[in-house]
Order: structure tokens, then C-alpha cells, then sequence
DNA sequence: TGGGATACATGATGGGTGTCATGTAAAATT
DNA sequence: AATTTTACATGACACCCATCATGTATCCCA
């Protein structure tokens, strides 16, 4: 026999409150210090729990971790349409917005913020636990990427559009690594960024 | 009276061997598993010692994984330089032998022994105690792509070199990252490497 | 060759971490 | 209104880690 389960009503919302921000709270968290420096008891106090909460929403850390870099990526890549829609709304370019927002000083000083694929890849390369939730991630920005070349550069066939993604996004993710690993030269690390705008964008061009 | 220090004459060099091995080793285990996922006995384990042996040559584990990031790029940067006069030496471009090399699937399937900026830069630019070498390393690659480019590129002028090595390394990294982050896809993260080097040969084109 | 210095091994410690029980108060269903 | 369910807090456990003493065997210098 089978015990039947009585599904909640109303505290089924707080609970997907409470997941939700142990996500949000955690994508921050892993960002801004690292997935290995950030505890389960730091992630769900900022989230205003306690430890006791957390194996009640996710089987491991490794799984929360590999979750929040998905939806992180997710959100970035939904903000990426948002962004370069409005740009072209004005008459503007879509891409070229995307690229400036995102290879920027205040991207670069605000990693808790920024874009996962530059704070967390090489942490999430390592562990396979944290793999499918990354590239699952990657490939929502790709598409993002695609889709704004569609309408921002008309001049693309659509069969080399997924190359160029990658080109622009490669050249864009590197920028800001490099750019924070030059945090000491301040000049340089400007520099950086503004040498990542124009290989981004030169990476989009057709020919 | 301060008592008087004797050097040592012979064993002075094996204490550079026991200090060259710990760095190397570290490095090596950093890059392949993470700074913090790698402890202090594991390193002098690696290097044929106990964790005894450590803090009688490092003050502590972050001032090894700084010293630890300088070294690894500085030598990278020396074997790009060889490598681009090798590559000169038969007629080849030695930028794109560089290029090639770096952004290829043995370097993104073996973060141990690849480079430094992609393994560890987020990390480091998180930590203060590694951004000191961090910093330093990444200057010696990019003095290294400035002599490169100097004779691969003689059309580029020497007050461009800079901002083009930064775009080049920025694509070259990039690359590395986003394919080992497509790791669950071998397809795209292929592409990802050929874009990638595609990328990073226009940065180093002069207009 | 003898005496002092020291690099390394062993061991200890204090703190932190992921994960797993248990209890309880509140909510949902009948 | 009563009963069942359950999300969360508290607490505990086992483990790992960076760092710091202590001892000893070895090596350097006179």
C-alpha cells in the first residue's frame, strides 16, 4: 500500500520561494567567492535559513551548484535578447550593446554579478558534477548570441551564425578574465578590455 | 650577539630542488584540480616529501599559488617564444603556430599542464594574495606576443603591438574556456576551437 | 674530525565543512 | 476540529585542512 501524498496549497509558493533564493543566493555567492570558499550555511543564511533547510531542496551541493550556474546563464542570455531588442528598438546596434555591457569595467569589478562562464568555468570544467549545468548554460548564451546576429548583422548566412557566436563569445568571456587577472595594472587591464570590444566585434563581421 | 648564520654549499642546491619540485607540482595540481581542492600535504606528497617540508620554504599556501601562477606563464611565455622562432625558422607564421598550439584540444583536455590564465584566473583574481602573480605572469605572456607579433606581423606598428596582444591572448583564453566549458558537447566545443582560433588570427590583423 | 646548524618527518591543534538525525510548530486535508 | 504531513531549526558527526611545535638525522664549516 502505498501512502497517499497530500499535495500543499498555499506554502508550496513560500517553498519555491525559499529554492528559489538559495539559487539566486548561491549563484551570487559561488561568483563573487568562489563555489569551494562558499558553505551550505552561508548560502542559506543569505537566503535568511538555516543548514537544516538545505537537503530538503537539493541533494548536494555539487547539484545546487551545477543548477545555479544553468539559471544563471539562463537569466544572463533572456537579458542579452532584452538588451540588444531595446538597443535595436533605437535604432542602435543590438550586438555591439551586448558586447559593450557585456566586456565593461563595472562586468569586470563586480564578478558576485557577472557573467558565470567567466567566474565559475574553470571551476565547473573540473568537477562533472557541475558540467551539464554549465554547458547547458553556455549553449543558452550561444543561442541568445545567434538570434541577435539574425537580426543585428542581416549579412550573415545562417549556416556561419553559430560559428560566429562562438567567436564573439570566446573573444568576450576572455576579455574579462583577462582583464581581472590584470586587476594589479589598472591602464592594462582598461586596455584589455577595450582590445576585447573591438576583437568581438571584428569577429562578427562576415566575410 | 646575534649568532652568526653559515650557509650551506651542497645541500643548498638539493633545498632548490625540494623548492623548484614543490612549485612545479603545485602548479600542476592547481591547474588540474583547483587551488582549494588541493591541499598542502598533497603538494609535498607530489614532490616526494611530507607536510612538514612546506613552511621552511613558503610562508604560506597562497604565497605558493602566486609564486606558483608567475612561474607557470613565465616559462609559457618563454616556450611561445621558441615556439615562433622555431615556426619562423622554417618559413611558418609564428604567431599562428602560437595560436594554433594554445587553442587546440590537447591544451583544453589537459588543464594540468595548459595554461595558467584559463585554470586559474578567476580564481586568482579573487584572492589578493594571487593577484600579484597572477598579474605578473600575464604581462610576461603579453611581452611575449608583443616580440612575437614584432616579427610575424611587421605591417602592425609598435604602437599597436600592446593593444593587439591583448586581443589575441583575450581570444586565445577565451577559447580554451569556452570549449572546456562545452565539455558536454564535443562538437560544439570543437567549434568553439576553431572559432576561436579564427578569432584570435583577425585581432592580429592591421587595418 | 667534531660541533653547531637546519631541513625534513612526525605529531598535534583549532577551525571549518558537507551531510545526516531528530524535534517541533505550522499548514493542509478531511 | 482533528489528524496527518512537512519544512525548517537545532544539533551532532566524521572528516579534512592550514598552520604550528618538536625531535632527529644529516650536512656544513672550522
Amino acid at each position: 500500500m502505498t501512502p497517499i501524498m497530500y499535495p500543499m496549497r498555499v506554502t508550496r509558493q513560500l517553498l519555491a520561494e525559499h529554492r528559489v533564493a538559495m539559487l539566486r543566493q548561491a549563484s551570487r555567492l559561488f561568483r563573487a567567492h568562489g563555489i569551494d570558499r562558499v558553505g551550505v550555511a552561508d548560502i542559506t543564511r543569505a537566503a535568511g535559513l538555516t543548514h537544516g533547510a538545505f537537503y530538503g531542496h537539493f541533494p548536494s551541493k555539487a547539484a545546487l551548484a551545477s543548477e545555479a550556474c544553468d539559471a544563471s546563464l539562463a537569466r544572463a542570455a533572456d537579458r542579452w535578447r532584452a538588451l540588444a531588442a531595446e538597443a535595436a528598438g533605437n535604432g542602435e546596434d543590438g550586438l555591439g550593446a551586448v558586447i559593450d555591457r557585456y566586456v565593461s569595467p563595472s562586468h569586470r569589478d563586480d564578478p558576485g554579478g557577472g557573467c558565470a562562464l567567466v567566474a565559475l568555468g574553470a571551476e565547473a570544467a573540473r568537477d562533472p558534477a557541475l558540467v551539464p549545468g554549465m554547458t547547458s548554460g553556455t549553449e543558452a548564451l550561444l543561442a541568445a548570441l545567434d538570434d541577435i546576429l539574425a537580426t543585428a548583422r542581416p549579412g550573415v548566412p545562417a549556416a556561419e551564425r553559430p560559428g560566429i557566436a562562438l567567436a564573439v563569445l570566446a573573444a568576450m568571456n576572455g576579455g574579462v578574465l583577462l582583464a581581472r587577472a590584470l586587476a594589479d595594472r589598472p591602464d592594462r587591464s582598461d586596455a584589455a578590455l577595450t582590445a576585447a570590444r573591438r576583437a568581438a566585434r571584428r569577429a562578427a563581421e562576415f566575410s
